[in-house]
RNA sequence: GGGAGAGUGUCCCGAGCGGCAAAGGGGGCGGACUGUAAAUCCGCUGGCUACGCCUUCGUAGGUUCGAGUCCUACCUCUCCCA
């Protein structure tokens, strides 16, 4: 592939598909290949865990380092406090000083696997921005701060559109978000010599608030980098599951369920997925892209042991396919599928399938159970049952000790008598 | 402060003469077809100790045999006037 660019850092970034939008590519290309630059991605400590959108901006930051460079990520301690409006209709929860740093606690692990801390030039640091943001004095900062921006053209922002156009609310606090995102940047610059921010494409506003405010204040030139926001090809938005986002804190979202996440990427996704979130070589992707009909497969199940890796584990990783494999390909039982124990009493007794269900997470009530036991989705040791009145005794329990329970072709979990 | 409007099934959008567990979409889930894909077709999409019972239409009261629907007050939001 031609390099478009003269450093290494825009051409892996260009190459892998990671660039939607750049302020002065010309600008920031002669800088990075020049020296050893130091940028920075926000992320909001909202949840207990960063989720797959957020994953991106992580690999962002990982080729930056691979290619020379030093990553900062920034935990939105201080900002938080706000909540980003950004596209979105409502406004969000407020949080609690105590909620806040206990997500940024938990958040920090993800981090460590996949960035590299430490004191060298080209080692990630973790900052807050609650370290600054919070000792902020009101009217000074106003002054300071506030003069140079337009309420105007913050209004004009399509981030905020969404809101103004459905007539709903826009709080004075949210509406501060962007300067603090702003200021952040400058005080990132001061601080760090931070010259780039990157982000999802989302928060090319909110960025580019930061870039204008460095001049405005006299400040050096700073750059904005942002990533297309990820669609499957069928265009719906990445990262949702049946339960919910796809979070990467392994206790919210288990490596077999992340693992099955990848495995059951769309065709015409695989090679996009494969560049962005894998380190495999473009030459390597090329050959496992060029994998046409079902062996395509192949390739998904490369895609989804290699990402489980870099936020799992290796062994995680492995452990997953393992089990998919057993599960799927060869039919027979994984011990590792997500179990649910039962006291070996209340099984004696006779468990009701309905009940069995909803206790190992394949239903949300006996409903929805029974709805599924009605349409013929429900399988008990592989076996399909249509009485939704079934009691599961330990007559039940295969040799190895357990009962499979199924709904569906793809779910599927364990009960264990303890 | 004055005036006009809006808030519906806790995923979203959105109908709703006083008889409503509430039309219709989207999304999601399940089935068929496949390759754990897409597309397509079909079904499901409040809870329960289930031919019955309970809880739902911003909140709290009221009228009524009966209220999402009518009345009153309050909350939130939008727009216009001051």
């Amino acid at each position: 592939m031609a390099a478009k660019y003269k450093s290494d850092f825009l051409n892996v970034l260009e190459q892998r598909g990671f660039i939607h939008q750049i302020s002065d590519p010309e600008g920031l290309d002669a800088l990075a290949a020049k020296e050893t630059i130091t940028a920075y991605v926000g992320y909001d400590a909202t949840a207990t865990s960063i989720h797959i959108g957020n994953l991106i901006t992580v690999t962002l930051l990982y080729w930056l380092q691979e290619t020379g460079h030093r990553p900062i990520s920034l935990m939105g301690g201080g900002t938080s406090m706000v909540g980003d409006p950004s596209f979105r209709d409502d406004q969000r929860k407020l949080l609690t000083v105590e909620q806040i740093a206990t997500n940024i606690e938990s958040i920090k692990k993800v981090y460590s696997r996949i960035l590299r801390y430490g004191e060298g030039p080209t080692d990630a640091i973790m900052v807050n921005n609650a370290d600054w943001l919070l000792k902020l004095n009101y009217v000074e900062f106003l002054r300071d701060v506030g003069r140079y921006f337009s309420v105007n053209r913050m209004l004009s922002f399509d981030s905020v559109k969404l809101r103004l156009d459905r007539e709903q609310s826009l709080s004075f606090l949210e509406f501060n978000y962007m300067i603090m995102q702003g200021y952040d940047f400058t005080e990132l610059n001061r601080r760090y010599g931070t010259v780039l921010q990157m982000g999802g494409s989302d928060q090319w506003g909110n960025i580019i608030n930061g870039v204008e405010l460095s001049h405005k204040m006299g400040g050096p030139q700073l750059y904005a980098l942002t990533t297309p926001l990820l669609t499957k090809s069928s265009g719906e938005k990445m990262g949702k599951s049946a339960s919910g986002a796809v979070w990467l804190n392994g206790e919210l979202f288990s490596p077999y369920d992340f693992w099955q996440y990848f495995r059951n990427t769309e065709d015409a996704d695989v090679v996009k997925w494969l560049r962005i979130f894998t380190r495999l070589s473009l030459d390597e992707i090329a050959k496992i892209g060029a994998l046409g009909g079902s062996e395509i497969n192949e390739a998904k199940k490369i895609l989804a042991t290699e990402v489980t890796a870099i936020v799992h584990g290796r062994d995680a990783a492995e452990q997953a396919a393992t089990t998919a494999s057993a599960t799927f390909e060869a039919g027979s039982l994984d011990l590792s599928l997500p179990t649910t124990e039962v006291w070996k009493g209340e099984l004696a007794a006779g468990i009701g399938l309905l009940n069995a269900l909803v206790q190992a997470g394949l239903a949300g009530s006996n409903g929805e159970a029974r709805r599924h036991v009605q349409s013929g989705a429900v399988r008990v040791n592989d076996d399909v049952v249509s009485d939704d009145r079934l009691t599961l005794g330990t007559a039940a329990l295969l040799p190895e000790g357990v009962i499979k329970l199924s709904v569906g072709k793809k779910k599927h979990a364990l009960l264990k008598p303890v």
